[in-house]
DNA sequence: TATGCGTGGAC
DNA sequence: TGTCCAAGCAT
Protein backbone atom coordinates (compact mmCIF):
# COMPACT_ATOMS: atom_id res chain seq x y z
CA UNK A 1 0.00 0.00 0.00
CA UNK A 2 1.40 3.31 -0.71
CA UNK A 3 2.47 5.33 1.77
CA UNK A 4 1.11 8.61 1.01
CA UNK A 5 -2.18 9.66 -1.42
CA UNK A 6 -1.26 10.48 -5.03
CA UNK A 7 -0.92 14.61 -5.61
CA UNK A 8 -3.59 16.56 -6.01
CA UNK A 9 -2.12 18.46 -8.58
CA UNK A 10 -2.04 15.88 -10.38
CA UNK A 11 -5.83 15.37 -10.77
CA UNK A 12 -6.73 19.06 -10.81
CA UNK A 13 -4.81 19.49 -14.14
CA UNK A 14 -6.58 16.17 -15.37
CA UNK A 15 -10.02 17.59 -14.28
CA UNK A 16 -9.10 21.51 -16.42
CA UNK A 17 -9.01 19.83 -19.30
CA UNK A 18 -11.79 16.88 -19.13
CA UNK A 19 -14.36 18.20 -16.71
CA UNK A 20 -17.87 17.59 -17.60
CA UNK A 21 -20.18 20.42 -18.64
CA UNK A 22 -23.08 20.30 -16.27
CA UNK A 23 -26.07 22.63 -15.72
CA UNK A 24 -25.21 23.07 -12.13
CA UNK A 25 -21.64 24.26 -13.46
CA UNK A 26 -20.56 27.57 -14.31
CA UNK A 27 -21.56 29.84 -10.75
CA UNK A 28 -20.36 27.75 -8.07
CA UNK A 29 -20.52 31.43 -6.34
CA UNK A 30 -24.56 30.70 -5.72
CA UNK A 31 -24.96 28.42 -2.70
CA UNK A 32 -28.75 28.18 -4.21
CA UNK A 33 -27.82 26.19 -7.09
CA UNK A 34 -25.29 24.31 -5.66
CA UNK A 35 -27.72 23.08 -2.74
CA UNK A 36 -30.05 22.68 -5.31
CA UNK A 37 -27.98 20.63 -7.34
CA UNK A 38 -26.73 18.50 -4.25
CA UNK A 39 -29.97 17.42 -3.35
CA UNK A 40 -31.37 16.59 -6.99
CA UNK A 41 -28.03 14.67 -7.26
CA UNK A 42 -28.56 12.19 -4.23
CA UNK A 43 -28.63 8.80 -5.47
CA UNK A 44 -30.11 10.07 -8.73
CA UNK A 45 -28.06 10.58 -12.33
CA UNK A 46 -26.38 13.73 -13.82
CA UNK A 47 -28.18 12.62 -17.00
CA UNK A 48 -31.63 12.30 -15.06
CA UNK A 49 -31.00 15.70 -13.12
CA UNK A 50 -29.66 17.71 -15.55
CA UNK A 51 -33.22 18.73 -17.67
CA UNK A 52 -35.21 18.93 -14.21
CA UNK A 53 -32.48 20.88 -12.67
CA UNK A 54 -32.50 23.78 -15.59
CA UNK A 55 -36.98 23.36 -14.89
CA UNK A 56 -36.76 23.54 -11.48
CA UNK A 57 -34.63 26.70 -11.31
CA UNK A 58 -36.53 28.49 -13.80
CA UNK A 59 -39.64 27.85 -11.84
CA UNK A 60 -37.99 28.64 -8.21
CA UNK A 61 -35.18 30.86 -9.14
CA UNK A 62 -34.15 31.44 -5.73
CA UNK A 63 -34.31 30.91 -2.39
CA UNK A 64 -37.43 33.01 -1.50
CA UNK A 65 -39.21 32.01 -4.24
CA UNK A 66 -39.13 28.77 -2.94
CA UNK A 67 -39.92 29.56 0.35
CA UNK A 68 -42.67 31.54 -0.44
CA UNK A 69 -44.02 28.52 -3.03
CA UNK A 70 -47.20 26.25 -1.61
CA UNK A 71 -45.43 22.73 -0.41
CA UNK A 72 -47.84 21.08 -2.84
CA UNK A 73 -46.48 23.27 -6.29
CA UNK A 74 -42.73 21.81 -5.08
CA UNK A 75 -43.87 17.93 -4.42
CA UNK A 76 -45.52 18.08 -8.25
CA UNK A 77 -42.09 19.78 -9.65
CA UNK A 78 -40.31 17.07 -7.70
CA UNK A 79 -42.47 14.16 -9.41
CA UNK A 80 -40.82 11.50 -10.97
CA UNK A 81 -37.50 12.23 -9.28
CA UNK A 82 -38.19 9.63 -6.48
CA UNK A 83 -37.09 9.53 -2.99
CA UNK A 84 -39.80 12.12 -2.20
CA UNK A 85 -38.79 13.44 0.85
CA UNK A 86 -36.23 15.36 -0.26
CA UNK A 87 -38.65 17.82 -1.79
CA UNK A 88 -40.34 18.20 1.62
CA UNK A 89 -36.77 18.93 3.31
CA UNK A 90 -35.78 21.08 0.28
CA UNK A 91 -38.75 22.86 0.89
CA UNK A 92 -38.80 23.30 4.85
CA UNK A 93 -35.17 23.96 4.27
CA UNK A 94 -35.94 26.69 2.06
CA UNK A 95 -37.76 27.96 4.59
CA UNK A 96 -35.66 28.27 7.49
CA UNK A 97 -33.01 29.76 5.51
CA UNK A 98 -35.27 32.63 3.82
CA UNK A 99 -36.55 33.18 7.73
CA UNK A 100 -32.72 33.49 8.79
CA UNK A 101 -32.11 36.01 5.90
CA UNK A 102 -32.12 34.06 3.11
CA UNK A 103 -27.94 33.61 3.66
CA UNK A 104 -27.02 29.45 4.03
CA UNK A 105 -24.50 28.68 6.50
CA UNK A 106 -20.93 28.67 5.54
CA UNK A 107 -19.76 26.21 7.60
CA UNK A 108 -20.18 22.73 7.50
CA UNK A 109 -21.56 21.85 11.17
CA UNK A 110 -24.38 24.99 10.37
CA UNK A 111 -25.13 23.12 7.15
CA UNK A 112 -25.34 20.05 8.60
CA UNK A 113 -28.28 21.59 10.72
CA UNK A 114 -30.45 22.26 8.17
CA UNK A 115 -33.61 20.04 6.59
CA UNK A 116 -32.36 17.17 3.90
CA UNK A 117 -28.87 18.15 4.36
CA UNK A 118 -26.57 15.03 5.96
CA UNK A 119 -22.80 14.65 5.66
CA UNK A 120 -22.31 14.27 1.86
CA UNK A 121 -24.42 17.84 0.97
CA UNK A 122 -23.10 19.33 3.91
CA UNK A 123 -19.40 19.09 2.81
CA UNK A 124 -20.30 19.42 -0.83
CA UNK A 125 -21.67 22.90 -0.40
CA UNK A 126 -19.08 23.88 2.18
CA UNK A 127 -16.46 22.83 -0.24
CA UNK A 128 -17.83 23.87 -3.95
CA UNK A 129 -19.81 27.15 -2.79
CA UNK A 130 -17.49 28.33 0.09
CA UNK A 131 -14.39 26.80 -0.57
CA UNK A 132 -13.90 24.96 2.98
CA UNK A 133 -11.27 22.61 2.95
CA UNK A 134 -13.54 19.28 3.37
CA UNK A 135 -13.94 16.16 0.98
CA UNK A 136 -17.54 15.24 0.29
CA UNK A 137 -17.62 11.26 0.16
CA UNK A 138 -20.30 10.03 -2.02
CA UNK A 139 -20.58 7.16 -3.89
CA UNK A 140 -17.77 8.24 -5.95
CA UNK A 141 -14.96 9.08 -3.53
CA UNK A 142 -15.76 6.10 -2.00
CA UNK A 143 -15.27 4.15 -5.17
CA UNK A 144 -11.64 6.13 -5.90
CA UNK A 145 -10.78 6.37 -2.17
CA UNK A 146 -11.30 2.44 -1.43
CA UNK A 147 -9.39 1.45 -4.82
CA UNK A 148 -6.12 4.07 -4.24
CA UNK A 149 -6.10 1.94 -0.83
CA UNK A 150 -6.82 -1.39 -1.53
CA UNK A 151 -9.73 -1.22 0.57
CA UNK A 152 -10.71 -4.25 1.15
CA UNK A 153 -13.58 -4.09 4.38
CA UNK A 154 -17.14 -3.90 2.67
CA UNK A 155 -19.28 -0.97 3.18
CA UNK A 156 -20.77 0.69 4.77
CA UNK A 157 -18.63 -0.70 7.50
CA UNK A 158 -15.53 0.51 5.43
CA UNK A 159 -16.84 4.22 5.28
CA UNK A 160 -15.47 6.05 8.35
CA UNK A 161 -11.94 4.37 7.23
CA UNK A 162 -12.50 5.47 3.35
CA UNK A 163 -14.07 9.15 4.41
CA UNK A 164 -10.55 9.40 6.72
CA UNK A 165 -8.64 8.76 3.71
CA UNK A 166 -10.27 11.40 1.75
CA UNK A 167 -10.27 14.36 4.31
CA UNK A 168 -6.38 13.21 4.28
CA UNK A 169 -6.40 14.82 0.31
CA UNK A 170 -6.93 18.24 2.06
CA UNK A 171 -3.31 18.01 3.38
CA UNK A 172 -1.97 18.93 0.22
CA UNK A 173 -1.72 22.33 -0.87
CA UNK A 174 -2.97 21.96 -4.44
CA UNK A 175 -6.21 20.43 -3.02
CA UNK A 176 -6.70 23.17 -0.02
CA UNK A 177 -6.29 26.33 -2.78
CA UNK A 178 -9.28 24.46 -4.78
CA UNK A 179 -11.55 22.53 -2.46
CA UNK A 180 -14.59 22.46 -4.75
CA UNK A 181 -12.68 21.89 -7.81
CA UNK A 182 -10.93 19.34 -6.05
CA UNK A 183 -14.48 17.36 -5.17
CA UNK A 184 -15.83 17.71 -8.27
CA UNK A 185 -13.14 16.24 -10.18
CA UNK A 186 -13.21 13.03 -7.63
CA UNK A 187 -16.60 12.94 -9.15
CA UNK A 188 -15.62 13.39 -12.81
CA UNK A 189 -13.20 10.52 -12.45
CA UNK A 190 -15.26 8.47 -10.72
CA UNK A 191 -18.05 8.91 -13.16
CA UNK A 192 -16.00 8.52 -16.21
CA UNK A 193 -12.50 6.39 -15.53
CA UNK A 194 -12.66 5.40 -11.93
CA UNK A 195 -16.30 3.94 -12.68
CA UNK A 196 -18.04 0.81 -10.91
CA UNK A 197 -17.58 -1.46 -13.85
CA UNK A 198 -14.80 -1.91 -16.76
CA UNK A 199 -12.75 1.26 -15.21
CA UNK A 200 -10.73 2.74 -17.83
CA UNK A 201 -6.95 2.45 -15.79
CA UNK A 202 -4.93 3.53 -18.91
CA UNK A 203 -6.88 6.92 -19.24
CA UNK A 204 -6.40 8.13 -15.25
CA UNK A 205 -4.69 10.88 -14.24
CA UNK A 206 -3.37 8.55 -10.92
CA UNK A 207 -2.78 5.52 -13.53
CA UNK A 208 0.45 3.98 -11.02
CA UNK A 209 -0.68 5.29 -8.14
CA UNK A 210 -3.55 2.74 -7.12
CA UNK A 211 -3.04 0.06 -5.31
CA UNK A 212 -5.69 -1.98 -6.47
CA UNK A 213 -5.00 -1.46 -10.26
CA UNK A 214 -1.25 -3.05 -8.97
CA UNK A 215 -3.11 -5.83 -7.54
CA UNK A 216 -5.54 -6.21 -10.68
CA UNK A 217 -8.41 -6.26 -8.03
CA UNK A 218 -9.78 -2.48 -9.26
CA UNK A 219 -12.88 -4.29 -10.37
CA UNK A 220 -13.98 -5.83 -7.64
CA UNK A 221 -13.56 -2.63 -5.33
CA UNK A 222 -15.42 -1.58 -3.31
CA UNK A 223 -16.74 -4.42 -1.73
CA UNK A 224 -20.20 -3.95 -0.56
CA UNK A 225 -22.91 -6.07 1.83
CA UNK A 226 -25.14 -8.34 -0.32
CA UNK A 227 -28.78 -6.81 -0.85
CA UNK A 228 -32.08 -8.77 0.57
CA UNK A 229 -34.07 -9.75 -2.65
CA UNK A 230 -37.11 -7.94 -3.30
CA UNK A 231 -40.52 -9.26 -2.30
CA UNK A 232 -43.58 -9.21 -4.96
CA UNK A 233 -46.70 -6.95 -3.56
CA UNK A 234 -50.46 -6.56 -4.74
CA UNK A 235 -52.76 -3.68 -4.76
CA UNK A 236 -55.51 -2.32 -6.96
CA UNK A 237 -56.44 1.19 -8.24
CA UNK A 238 -59.52 2.94 -9.49
CA UNK A 239 -59.37 5.36 -12.70
CA UNK A 240 -62.83 7.21 -12.00
CA UNK A 241 -63.24 9.81 -14.61
CA UNK A 242 -65.94 12.56 -15.28
CA UNK A 243 -67.53 13.94 -18.70
CA UNK A 244 -65.47 16.55 -19.03
CA UNK A 245 -61.93 13.98 -18.64
CA UNK A 246 -61.37 15.15 -15.40
CA UNK A 247 -59.91 12.10 -12.93
CA UNK A 248 -60.37 11.91 -9.14
CA UNK A 249 -57.10 11.72 -7.27
CA UNK A 250 -56.14 11.33 -3.71
CA UNK A 251 -53.20 12.48 -1.89
CA UNK A 252 -50.93 10.50 0.46
CA UNK A 253 -49.86 10.99 4.14
CA UNK A 254 -47.23 13.74 4.70
CA UNK A 255 -44.63 10.30 5.45
CA UNK A 256 -43.49 7.39 4.58
CA UNK A 257 -43.61 5.58 0.96
CA UNK A 258 -44.64 8.59 -1.76
CA UNK A 259 -45.22 10.88 1.01
CA UNK A 260 -47.32 13.86 0.17
CA UNK A 261 -47.28 12.77 -3.69
CA UNK A 262 -51.00 12.57 -5.32
CA UNK A 263 -52.09 9.06 -6.63
CA UNK A 264 -55.04 7.08 -7.95
CA UNK A 265 -56.95 5.75 -5.16
CA UNK A 266 -56.67 2.36 -4.31
CA UNK A 267 -56.10 -0.73 -2.05
CA UNK A 268 -53.02 -1.21 0.47
CA UNK A 269 -49.88 -2.55 -0.91
CA UNK A 270 -49.82 -6.29 0.53
CA UNK A 271 -48.13 -9.57 -0.03
CA UNK A 272 -51.34 -11.32 -1.39
CA UNK A 273 -53.21 -10.78 -4.73
CA UNK A 274 -56.45 -9.14 -4.34
CA UNK A 275 -59.79 -10.88 -5.74
CA UNK A 276 -61.62 -8.38 -7.48
CA UNK A 277 -64.62 -8.05 -5.36
CA UNK A 278 -62.07 -7.37 -2.22
CA UNK A 279 -60.68 -4.99 -3.98
CA UNK A 280 -63.76 -3.35 -5.27
CA UNK A 281 -64.74 -2.45 -1.58
CA UNK A 282 -61.73 0.29 -1.26
CA UNK A 283 -63.82 1.81 -4.22
CA UNK A 284 -63.80 5.68 -4.14
CA UNK A 285 -67.34 6.38 -4.91
CA UNK A 286 -70.13 4.11 -5.47
CA UNK A 287 -70.27 3.58 -8.79
CA UNK A 288 -70.94 -0.05 -7.83
CA UNK A 289 -71.54 -2.31 -10.59
CA UNK A 290 -70.03 0.32 -13.43
CA UNK A 291 -66.36 -0.56 -12.57
CA UNK A 292 -64.61 -2.41 -15.40
CA UNK A 293 -61.27 -4.41 -14.89
CA UNK A 294 -58.88 -2.67 -17.43
CA UNK A 295 -57.21 -5.57 -18.61
CA UNK A 296 -53.83 -7.04 -17.58
CA UNK A 297 -51.59 -5.08 -15.19
CA UNK A 298 -49.22 -2.68 -14.41
CA UNK A 299 -45.67 -3.34 -12.73
CA UNK A 300 -43.46 -1.24 -11.38
CA UNK A 301 -40.39 -1.75 -8.72
CA UNK A 302 -39.58 0.34 -5.44
CA UNK A 303 -36.47 -0.29 -3.77
CA UNK A 304 -37.67 -2.70 -1.39
CA UNK A 305 -40.27 -4.05 -3.13
CA UNK A 306 -41.64 -4.97 -6.55
CA UNK A 307 -45.47 -3.67 -7.06
CA UNK A 308 -48.02 -5.47 -9.28
CA UNK A 309 -51.34 -3.44 -9.98
CA UNK A 310 -54.94 -4.21 -11.15
CA UNK A 311 -56.99 -1.17 -12.57
CA UNK A 312 -60.22 -0.71 -12.60
CA UNK A 313 -62.26 2.11 -14.34
CA UNK A 314 -65.33 3.66 -14.43
CA UNK A 315 -67.01 7.11 -15.78
CA UNK A 316 -69.44 9.67 -13.55
CA UNK A 317 -71.54 12.19 -15.01
CA UNK A 318 -69.49 14.83 -12.91
CA UNK A 319 -67.09 14.44 -9.84
CA UNK A 320 -67.71 15.36 -5.97
CA UNK A 321 -63.99 14.94 -4.75
CA UNK A 322 -64.93 14.14 -1.16
CA UNK A 323 -61.91 15.09 1.40
CA UNK A 324 -58.28 14.45 1.13
CA UNK A 325 -58.99 14.19 -3.11
CA UNK A 326 -59.05 16.55 -6.05
CA UNK A 327 -60.08 16.31 -9.44
CA UNK A 328 -57.70 16.95 -12.00
CA UNK A 329 -57.61 16.91 -16.26
CA UNK A 330 -56.79 13.42 -16.94
CA UNK A 331 -54.18 15.13 -19.36
CA UNK A 332 -52.37 16.49 -16.62
CA UNK A 333 -52.41 14.04 -13.59
CA UNK A 334 -49.27 11.95 -15.04
CA UNK A 335 -46.97 14.99 -14.53
CA UNK A 336 -48.36 15.98 -11.22
CA UNK A 337 -47.74 11.95 -9.91
CA UNK A 338 -44.85 9.45 -9.49
CA UNK A 339 -44.02 7.36 -11.68
CA UNK A 340 -45.87 4.09 -10.21
CA UNK A 341 -49.02 5.89 -11.26
CA UNK A 342 -48.07 6.89 -14.47
CA UNK A 343 -47.71 3.38 -14.93
CA UNK A 344 -51.19 2.71 -14.37
CA UNK A 345 -52.71 5.28 -16.56
CA UNK A 346 -50.04 3.91 -19.31
CA UNK A 347 -52.12 0.65 -18.63
CA UNK A 348 -55.29 2.55 -18.86
CA UNK A 349 -54.20 4.04 -22.14
CA UNK A 350 -53.21 1.07 -24.13
CA UNK A 351 -56.51 -0.82 -23.25
CA UNK A 352 -58.92 -1.01 -25.87
CA UNK A 353 -61.83 1.73 -25.42
C1' DT B 1 -26.10 -0.17 12.70
C1' DA B 2 -29.97 -1.42 9.65
C1' DT B 3 -33.82 -0.26 7.20
C1' DG B 4 -37.10 2.52 4.39
C1' DC B 5 -37.15 5.44 0.75
C1' DG B 6 -37.95 6.00 -6.32
C1' DT B 7 -36.45 6.06 -10.57
C1' DG B 8 -34.11 5.46 -15.04
C1' DG B 9 -30.04 3.96 -17.42
C1' DA B 10 -26.26 0.67 -18.40
C1' DC B 11 -25.12 -3.85 -19.46
C1' DT C 1 -35.26 -10.25 -19.21
C1' DG C 2 -32.83 -9.18 -14.45
C1' DT C 3 -29.31 -6.93 -11.81
C1' DC C 4 -26.66 -3.26 -10.39
C1' DC C 5 -25.97 1.32 -9.75
C1' DA C 6 -26.37 6.54 -8.81
C1' DA C 7 -23.26 13.90 -6.20
C1' DG C 8 -27.71 10.04 0.51
C1' DC C 9 -30.91 11.21 4.38
C1' DA C 10 -33.79 10.17 8.38
C1' DT C 11 -34.80 7.34 11.98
Amino acid sequence: MPPTLPPAAALLAWYDRHRRTLPWRGDDSDPYRIWLSEVMLQQTTAAAAGPRFRRFLQRFPDIHALAAAPESAVMEEWAGLGYYARARNLHACARAVAAAGGAFPRDVEGLRALPGVGAYTAAAVAAIAFDQPVVPLDANVERVVARLRAVEEPLPGARPRLDALAQGFMADPAARARPGDFAQALFDLGATICTARNPACALCPWRGECEAQRRGVQATLPRKAPKAARPLRHGAHFLLTDGARNVLLRRRPPSGLLGGMLELPGTPWREAPWEDAEALAFAPVPPGPDWRRVPGVARHGFTHFELEMALFAAEVPALAPPEGTEARPLAEAGAAMPTVMRRLLDLAAAAPA
